[in-house]
This record gives structure tokens, sequence and C-alpha cells, in this order.
DNA sequence: TCTGGGGTCCTAGGACCC
DNA sequence: TCTGGGGTCCTAGGACCC
């Protein structure tokens, strides 16, 4: 906890309704739900004339539409929410290099990287108020509600207070008063699992929670969950705000309307999210290790199984037969209801280019427009690292310009240029001595 | 018309190594 | 021969968040 009030908490107001009756003027003033809108589709949010049904976030749509039949019933834009994200994102960024997004919506703000003439509580709110200014001329009329506090726990509680287009700033000293009469549940983490253990033990309040020991929230909790309640209980909370979070894993996963049965058509399906989930590894220019797979059975109850590769992979093929030979390790006869695919154990690119450096403006280029073939890849590679000719190619597939994976005898390199876009990837089998140059650095 | 999709973190048990 | 720990990696499942 800071002795000043400089962690600040933005969440923008019923942030996908917004979007939609800020370009649909028909549609403001009127109830507005997004969300999944097939039969087994639930609620990501809801407008405010909506919420006055009892339509909330999480509900069935089903259960939306009972309540609220003249409600528009929209499955979300989402270009539109990212865009709207990264304006909002970029005013923050204006404010304090140090901006932690959680969502689309909500993001940290570290104060003591502004530039602000004091940390006053004075001159802090006067710049919450001059955000939600801002914040609504850069998204187009949307609002924010801000919270600004010592800690990320008391800014998150706080801008959740006077919602919507709230501003709640918590002097420093204030915050125990503050929260001792809440229930524990406005604590992030304590969802409804933990809610019960404690009711069954008698805490309700915050102030019934500081009652209990850190044995006593261990012991019923776990050694994690249990420290970190003891800790939060007392609105003691020295997370700092992390403007870089790398990902850890990558995952599609799909629910559909009927449950499958066919195991054909699983695979098929799984096939796709396999496909899809590689796309995205790319993208972000990443591979991973651990292949996984979730199953929801008719019944609900949902099974996940993983392997993992002795070698970080961005293969669609790859990853598609791993995902497919754990899906047949399953019995699935009683109907899929949901199927999933993720990738985890991310690795970054090893940026080092094979092509940049010695070779000059005289380097190698492709000589035909879709890539380099396999021949030139393996002659270019050698020439410029010196491997013994005679290599053997173990694996090929689609990739772009850089070693990016070594170890255990072999090195994987991935082949691209401006010109060609996505080439090849190659992974070669080498002796210890030649994978020394492209081992990731030590962390 | 019960229960999305994208994530993160934690736990517990077993394997394996020192 | 018996009896250990600790650390790390892997897997499955669960809680939680937006």
């Amino acid at each position: 906890m800071r002795s000043e009030s400089t962690i600040l908490h933005v969440d923008l107001d019923a942030f996908f309704a917004a979007v939609e009756q800020r370009d649909k003027p028909s549609l403001r003033g009127k109830p507005v739900v997004v969300g999944g809108v097939g039969g087994r589709g639930v609620v990501a949010t809801a407008s405010y004339e909506a919420r006055t049904f009892g339509v909330h976030s999480a509900m069935p749509t089903a259960e939306a539409r009972r309540r609220c039949p003249n409600a528009a019933f929209l499955s979300g834009r989402f270009h539109a929410y990212r865009d709207t994200s990264r304006a909002v994102m970029a005013l923050l960024r204006e404010i304090s290099p140090l901006v932690e997004p959680l969502s689309l919506d909500e993001a940290f703000v570290d104060l003591e990287a502004a530039d602000l003439p004091d940390l006053s509580v004075t001159s802090v709110s006067a710049l919450g108020r001059e955000l939600k200014e801002r914040v609504h001329e850069v998204t187009g009329g949307l609002t924010g509600s801000v919270g600004i506090a010592t800690s990320k726990l008391v800014a998150k509680i706080a801008s959740d207070l006077d919602k919507p287009d709230g501003l709640v700033v918590v002097a420093p000293g204030m915050e125990q008063d503050l929260l001792r009469p809440m229930q524990v549940t406005v604590i992030p983490g304590v969802g409804p699992a933990t809610a019960e253990r404690l009711r069954r033990v008698g805490v309700h309040t915050v102030e019934e929670l500081e009652r209990l020991t850190q044995d006593e929230l261990v012991r019923l909790l776990g050694r994690a969950h249990g420290t970190g309640l003891y800790a939060l209980a007392r609105a003691e909370d020295d997370r700092s705000v992390e403007p870089e979070r790398e990902t850890k894993s990558i995952s599609v996963e799909d629910t559909y309307d009927t449950d499958h049965v066919d195991p054909r058509l699983l695979t098929a399906l799984l096939e796709r999210q396999a496909v899809k989930v590689t796309e995205r590894l790319r993208k972000s220019h990443l591979s991973g290790r651990t292949v996984s797979i979730k199953v929801r059975l008719h019944d609900f109850s949902t099974l996940s199984r993983s392997a993992t590769l002795s070698e970080p992979s961005d293969d669609a093929r790859q990853i598609s037969r791993v995902a497919r030979t754990l899906l047949g390790e399953l019995d699935t006869s009683g109907g899929v209801r949901l199927l999933g695919v993720g990738v985890s154990g991310l690795a970054d690119w090893i940026q080092e280019d094979l092509f940049a450096d010695d070779e000059g403006e005289d380097g190698p280029e492709p000589d035909h427009a879709d890539g380099w073939d396999t021949e030139a890849a393996v002659a270019a590679a050698s020439r410029h690292r010196g491997w013994a000719p005679g290599m053997d190619v173990v694996h090929e597939a689609h990739g772009r310009g850089w070693v990016w994976g070594s170890g255990r005898g072999v090195v994987t390199v991935r082949f691209e240029t401006a010109e060609t876009g996505p080439g090849r990837v190659l992974s070669f089998a080498v002796d210890d001595s030649a994978l020394a140059p492209f081992r990731p650095p030590e962390e």
C-alpha cells in the first residue's frame, strides 16, 4: 500500500453495449444485450436499460430474452470494441507510461509515473475528472468509471462504487474503513466457491474475514489463496502496475448449438480449431510446446488432456495431429457440447535474422515469389552459419525468417521476407556444437 | 431453450533426478 | 539395505476474471 493515492483504475461502463448504442443511434436509450445469440449463448454485456429488467453478464441469453423480450440482441463487433479500446489505452498512456490493461474495457494506471504537480487527493481527483472527459471525447460519447487509491485492490473496488460515470478517490488511511463493512465478494478473487467456504465458517463481510488467522485461511483455501486473502482483508496490497504481461497460452473453443456425436465430425472440428490456434500463434511470432484439448460433454462435465512436445511448434499439422490423438483417448459417445484446442509453454522467436548481416546487400534473395524453396533455404542457412552439408531436413512447414528453436539435436529455422510473406519452417538435425549459436539467451 | 470464450493462477500427485 | 528429502516437470482439474 502506498502513502498516496497513486493507482488509478478505469472501467468503461457497459462497454460492448455502449459501443453499439454509439454506432446505432436507434439503440440509444433502449435495452441492448451483447453476447451469444445462439441457443446456448450467454450475455457478455447488458446496457443499463437492459439491467433494469434484471439482465446481467453471464446470464444465459435465453433467460435474458425472457426477462427483456424487447431488447436488441447483438452478437458483437469485436473490431469496433478493439478500436475503441485502443483509443482509450492510448489516452491512458498519455497520462502515464505505466498502464496495465486488464481487458478491452479496463486498465490500471500508475500515477507515480505521471506528470503531476503533486499527488494529493485534490490533484489526483482533478486528473480523474479530466480523464473522464477525455474518455468521453476519444470514444465518441462513452463513459468510464474511475477509482483512485493507494493500491490496486482499493482502486478497483472504488471504480465500481459509483458506476456508471463515477469517480471515487479513496484518501490514504481510509482503506480499511471502506472495506470492513463490505461483503467478502468485493475482493477480486473471491468468487462463489470461496464465498461459500467462508460463509460456512460464518464469514460474510471483510470485517469478519479479518478475524480469521492466516493459518485458518490457509487451511480453508490453500497456501496461495489463503495468504493472499489474509493480506487483502487488511487492505495490504503491494502489487505494482505491470505494463508488459506476456501471453502464456493461446486457445480456441466452441460450444455447439446441439451436441455432436459423430467422431469424424468431431475430428474435423478439432482440426479446424488447431489451424486457428496456429494462425494466432504465428501472428504473435510464438510457438508452443504443450498442446491441450478441452471437451465438454452433454452433461456439462469437462475434460482436458494435454501433451508436451520436445520442441515448440507452430505447425498446424503437428498440433492438429496431437489434438486428434488426445481426443481419441476420450469417450465422447454421449455427445459433445464444447470442443477446444490450446497451446501453452510458449516460446518467443530467437530474433536472429539469418540473411540480414554479413551477406550484405548481395545476400541471397528468393528466386521466386512464393518464398524460399527447401533446397535454397538449406543452402543459404548452411552458408551463413557454416553448417556442414548433408544436414537432414527432418521437418517442414510454414514460417518466417528467423531461427526460433533449438535443442537436443534439432534447430528450427523460419524463412520469410517482406516480399514473399510466410515462407517455410525447417528443422535441421545437427550435432551439439552447431546448436550453440542458436541457443536462446539465458533468462 | 440453463450454463460463452478468452485467459490466468493454483493444487495435487506422479515421475524423475540429485 | 533402508530410508530420505528437495526440486522440477508434467498432467488434470478447478476457481476466478472480464
